[in-house]
DNA sequence: TGAAGTGGCTCCCTCTTGA
DNA sequence: TCAAGAGGGAGCCACTTCA
């Protein structure tokens, strides 16, 4: 599915492709911002770390589910069992009229938020063009 | 795919639904404030109208493309042949560092706006929490 | 006529792999 | 270790169906 067509360098599968220091911490400093890029966001940030938009992607999907990973650990770690029960009763009863959020989304009072300021979010905010059709460049959304 | 799980009424194949005339009001009027329904928007429209949130994304579905599909014939009918040429051409010379419009969402000098205010302009605003995983109430996006 | 079906595309999440 | 592969869900657009 993916095709991944770039990295002139190599003709073979290519995995593993290592970005630089410069290129991850700009993705970092990023992703400390949002944790989400919109289309045209996520274009620039590949122009400007000449990255496809393809692996930019990525690598926001592969951060974001590596942090949730850490964090649940870390709650798991530090939650008694009590704590984590109650918590599962509470998200089958909640109403989805407003807002639902995830358990693990709220600011455990044990867990140390790792990414500070930033606990696990999960929304979308999407404000983007809807290129239909013929997108030119590769890169669509 | 679509299981469409609803509707008590019959137990056949349950094509052509037909909305009510209040439905299809309610529908129309949220229509023509948003062209796109976030999450929690379209569970609280289908709630509120008594319809499955499949139906209203199916009926905002199908009225984008109506809208879309309406004014591109009435451009193709009001504009002359040598400016849509030029259009085409524009279209594949347009860069994409900036927003990048279709050239029909611009509102055509010609061709009257048959939805007041609206030309067909698709973008997102999706402004969702995304609700990861088990999801209840059969509603997701 | 218009709600629903179909197909093709993208994004997202989850888990896994292998250089 | 971590970018990328792969599977599965859901939304969007394009068209088509047929009650």
């Amino acid at each position: 599915i993916c095709n991944c067509e770039d990295n002139p360098k190599s003709s073979k599968k290519r995995s593993r492709a290592a970005f630089s220091h410069a290129q991850v911490y700009e993705l970092e400093r990023r992703f400390n911002l949002q944790r989400y890029l919109s289309g045209p966001e996520r274009a620039d940030l590949a122009g400007a770390l000449k990255l496809t938009e393809t692996q930019v992607k990525i690598w926001f999907q592969n951060r974001r589910y590596k942090t949730k990973r850490r964090q649940m650990a870390a709650e798991l770690a530090t939650t008694p069992t009590t704590t984590l029960a109650k918590r599962v009763a509470v998200k089958v009863l909640v109403r989805n009229d407003q807002r639902q959020y995830n358990t693990e989304e709220l600011p455990s009072p044990s867990a140390p938020p790792l990414y500070q300021s930033f606990p696990y979010y999960p929304y979308m905010f999407c404000f983007q063009p809807w290129v239909s059709g013929n997108t030119l460049s590769g890169g669509l959304y």
